[in-house]
RNA sequence: GCCCCCAUCGUCUAGCGGUCUAGGACGACGCCUUCUCAAGGCGUAGAUCGCCGGUCCGAAUCCGGCUGGGGGUACCA
């Protein structure tokens, strides 16, 4: 039996973990989990002109609020720690060294403004920009005299000139790339640091990765990485390249066009069950089944029946399911939830939010819905979306004065009689109603709101007006 | 430009050579329910399966080309 171990490289650059970050995750979790095996956490920070302060935390707590664990990561170590690369520095300078030493990699001293001229060239030419292999033909023990001068350098990997490079890719199939065709990318940075291409490589086999699971932006530097694990003659992982989520607009996702943290479906009261499930629908498709939970993911998922096209990232059904959460929830643990969640809600309010809950909660699909939803519970309208029509509030009030028992149906029944009684419709009496106690057109049953909000309460708001 | 990936209703998808006059879900629309809005129930519209060839008795399903979309082409990840 082969140990099963996924993992997920984020890269501390931006605000939040991206949602398509989360999208991986999900996937590399289930497979782990499916294999009794391990979900491994490792930061890429190996940009460091591109580092977000605070960024790894915002990541790694919103893997957690999603509910999406991991075994080993730089919060809580493991034993191939550390977790974070550019804790690891030495480790890729040491391998990289070793691929120069083999020819499978050379020095480069060539400056920033050569590499441009000869892009620009080459574009001129109509040429695929790359680099010119003009440092492959230093000597090695020269490179080194160079670099004891302090000549600032970087590691390239030496690309054979001939012949293809092929992966099988567990969802697309086979893969090829011809090599004339493949950069000779940089490996070790001029401040020291590796490269994407290099830093995964590496970690990926200490780590004992088995499965790579990453985005299809991937798939045109897969070969670099078959180089060398070739060049260090290390075992292969399994790898596959799920598809990128996409704007409406089909591009590929983008905070320009779409909400892409995770956190801003956080702060807008998404549940994080809501979210791998919709996010479970749109890599894989389960037996016709819409709403499933991530156990039984678990249970049906194979790698293999991921979906090959890229989909839209889709607001309005995400809002649908999240709703159907909602519904479903308990309700001692949706009144803690919307409680943590608004602030506008008194914290030791809990019997009173059981008696508001049922009036609102199919009406909401997200937990930031609550407060335009209930807030005249809490406190009493300042502003009206229209103005009232008094004499036709004058009859609810009437009404409302006379009613002996203060239930719902006792209020509908003088409602209604007092309506006819004035030959008004009943429907716009209770609009009349609606407005003066909740400020609102629209929001939860009526008299059933009345009812939690008491006589007293009720008539004094009525009589403030 | 070059390389690579992808292609079924607006969107997410089912479909693995005959059972498809293409099924489901979201969304849209209509009706029922109704004190508003939802939820729920019922229903309607919406896809000549991107196009053209080929294989086959038979193709959404297999093959090729084209077109379209996407991704990549950095000392970013």
């Amino acid at each position: 039996m082969i140990k099963v171990r996924t993992r997920i490289a984020p890269s501390p650059t931006g605000q939040d973990l991206h949602i398509g970050n989360a999208y991986t995750a999900l996937i590399n979790y289930v497979v782990a989990k499916k294999n009794n095996g391990q979900f491994i956490i490792r930061v890429e920070d190996t940009d460091r002109t591109r580092l977000v302060e605070g960024s790894e935390q915002r990541i790694l707590k919103s893997l957690e609020w999603l509910g999406i664990p991991h075994q080993e990561g730089p919060d809580i170590g493991g034993p191939f720690a550390p977790y974070r690369q550019s804790d690891r520095l030495p480790i890729y300078i040491k391998y990289a060294e070793e691929l120069a030493e083999k020819g499978h990699a050379y020095y480069c001293f060539c400056t920033a403004s050569r590499l441009e001229e000869m892009r620009k060239s080459q574009e001129a030419n109509h040429q695929p920009p790359m680099y010119d292999g003009l440092c492959k033909k230093i000597p090695l023990e020269e490179a080194k005299k160079r670099i004891a001068n302090g000549e600032k350098y970087v590691i390239r990997l030496n690309v054979p000139e001939e012949g293809t490079t092929t992966f099988h890719d567990l969802i697309r199939g086979d893969i090829s790339f011809e090599n004339k065709l493949i950069d000779d990318q940089v490996l070790i940075k001029s401040d020291g640091y590796p490269t994407y291409h290099l830093g995964v490589v590496v970690d990926d086999h200490i780590m004992e990765i088995s499965h790579i699971i990453r985005g299809e932006e991937w798939i045109s530097s897969t070969p670099k990485h078959i180089l060398l694990y070739q060049f260090f003659g290390w075992e292969m992982p399994q790898i596959a390249h799920v598809s990128v989520l996409r704007n409406p607009d089909k591009s590929k996702l983008s905070k320009r066009k779409n909400p892409v943290w995770v956190s801003d479906y956080r702060v807008k009261g998404y549940l994080p069950e809501a979210m791998k499930n919709y996010m479970a629908t749109m890599a894989w498709s389960y037996d016709g089944k819409e709403l499933f939970s991530v156990d039984e993911m678990i249970a049906q998922f194979e790698l293999k029946d991921v979906q090959t096209t890229a989909p839209v990232f889709d607001q309005e059904k995400l809002r649908w399911m999240n709703g159907e959460y909602i519904r479903k929830m308990n309700e001692d643990e949706l009144i803690e939830k919307i409680t943590a969640f608004d602030a506008t809600v008194p914290k030791d309010s809990k019997d009173l939010m059981k008696k508001i809950l049922p009036l609102v909660k199919e009406r909401m699909k997200t937990l930031g819905e609550f407060e335009s939803l209930a807030d005249f519970f809490f406190v009493r309208p300042v502003a009206f979306e229209r103005d009232i029509k008094k004499e036709m509030l004058q009859i609810a009030i009437d009404a409302l004065s006379s009613v002996a028992s203060w239930t719902h149906d006792a209020m509908e029944k003088a409602m209604r009689n007092a309506s006819d009684k004035k030959d008004v419709k009943a429907k716009e009496v209770f609009m009349e109603l609606r407005l003066a106690i909740t400020g609102k057109t629209v929001g939860p049953p009526l008299l059933e709101s009345l009812e939690v909000l008491g006589k007293e309460e009720t008539l004094e708001r009525l009589s403030l007006l």
